[in-house]
DNA sequence: AAAGCGGGGGA
DNA sequence: TCCCCAGCTTT
């Protein structure tokens, strides 16, 4: 049975959430595969930028049959710039699950969807309330912030040992009648009126009941512990050219990245490059490039990460011949033509440099 | 429980 | 320039 106060919480957002929604694609449908899209898309990002990303997959892909059959290669590329790959990777390794063994149907239940590879306990809780008016309640960032303010809780919700402590509270608020829109209205309040920064509390609708106003806490609430600070580092980016065609590859697991394209690449633990230690592994890469060509390029790339500060520098190197296939086998690199280069997944900071160099000129 | 994994927006 | 945003997997 719900009090009164968590009928008045519910009953509050609901009606504030009839009035200041958006109109959102994903919002318009039950079908759970495109649900699913939306939720995996919008996992660390914005709106804003996750909403062009999901119109492109809706229409590349208007099936999870279609996105199974769908090359990894292309997956990525469509999913270029929006970050955590592994979320692209997991997503079509999930398509296929359900095409090959679910018979492209989703499962229709939190428990079940929560075995699917990039489906965790929010996307679970978010496909079941959406797509099946299951009643569980979603916990994301906004809820978190949400619950913290206007209860009053003072938990760490970066450490994993919260989670309890907010979820049980969240499952008793969901209305039995509405947890879809329920839970679509909650995480809409935290990212529209009780916003992480400056929230909008003059005009806010749970004003009087809110602890953290009546308590002068909305700066302090919800506590989080700082990040720590990220790991500098830097890349010396070899771009090997010949007839037009540039020497790429493909990144493998174990680091940032994995799945997309970049250069050959030397890592030093400052930002010089030690030439007595690049040039004997070039040499034993087989790479033989002319010295008079490895200058300093004068432009320094800053690429920042949650967890890593690069500073990249790209230099351009002219070979008079074609690499031999040992060396490509070696070095796992491959001669691309420019066209090909703009039909691969590649990260950003390797598609600045491509613009800036004017190698790809239609970005 | 902690670490690894992107990229963008706003003050 | 520095601040904020945070879900899932792996270790």
């Amino acid at each position: 049975m719900a009090t009164p106060e968590q009928a008045h919480f519910a009953g509050t957002l609901l009606r504030w959430y009839g009035q200041h929604k958006r109109a959102l694609p994903w919002r318009d449908t039950t079908n759970p595969y495109h649900i699913w899209l939306s939720e995996v898309i919008l996992q660390q990002t914005r709106v804003a930028q996750g909403l062009p990303y999901y119109l492109k997959f809706v229409e590349m892909y208007p099936t999870v049959q279609q996105l199974a059959a769908a090359p990894e290669d292309e997956v990525l590329r469509l999913w270029q710039g929006l970050g955590y790959y592994s979320r692209a990777r997991n997503m079509h390794h999930t398509a296929k699950i359900v095409t090959d063994l679910y018979g492209g149907r989703f499962p229709d239940n939190y428990a079940e969807l929560l075995h699917l590879k990039g489906v965790g306990s929010y996307t679970a809780a978010a496909i079941a309330a959406f797509a099946f008016k299951e009643r569980v309640a979603v916990l994301d960032g906004n809820v978190f912030r949400v619950l913290a303010r206007v209860f009053g809780l003072s938990d760490d919700i970066a450490a994993p040992a919260s989670r309890k402590v907010f979820q049980q509270l969240a499952d008793t608020l969901v209305p039995p009648d509405a947890p879809d829109i329920y839970n679509q209205a909650i995480m809409e309040f935290g990212a529209i009126q009780c916003t992480p920064v400056m929230p909008d509390c003059l005009f806010c609708p749970l004003q009087q009941s809110c602890f953290a106003f009546n308590h002068g806490m909305v700066q302090e609430l919800p506590v989080k512990a700082k990040a720590k600070a990220a790991r500098p580092r830097y890349f010396h980016y070899i771009v090997l050219e010949h007839e037009g065609r540039f020497y790429l590859r493909k990144r493998l697991e174990g680091d940032i990245w994995q799945g997309l394209y970049d250069f050959y690449l030397y890592e030093s633990p400052d930002k010089n490059l030690p030439m007595e230690a690049l040039l004997p592994e070039l040499q034993q890469a087989g790479l033989e490039v002319d010295l008079s060509q490895l200058q300093a390029p004068q432009k320094e790339y800053k690429h920042v990460l949650s967890h890593q500060k690069i500073t990249a520098r790209f230099y351009r190197i002219k070979l008079k011949k074609r690499l031999k296939d040992e060396v490509l086998q070696e070095t796992r690199l491959a001669p691309f033509t420019v066209h090909e280069i703009e039909e691969l997944p590649k990260p950003i900071l390797i598609n600045s440099y491509l613009k800036d160099a004017k190698i790809l000129v239609y970005l």
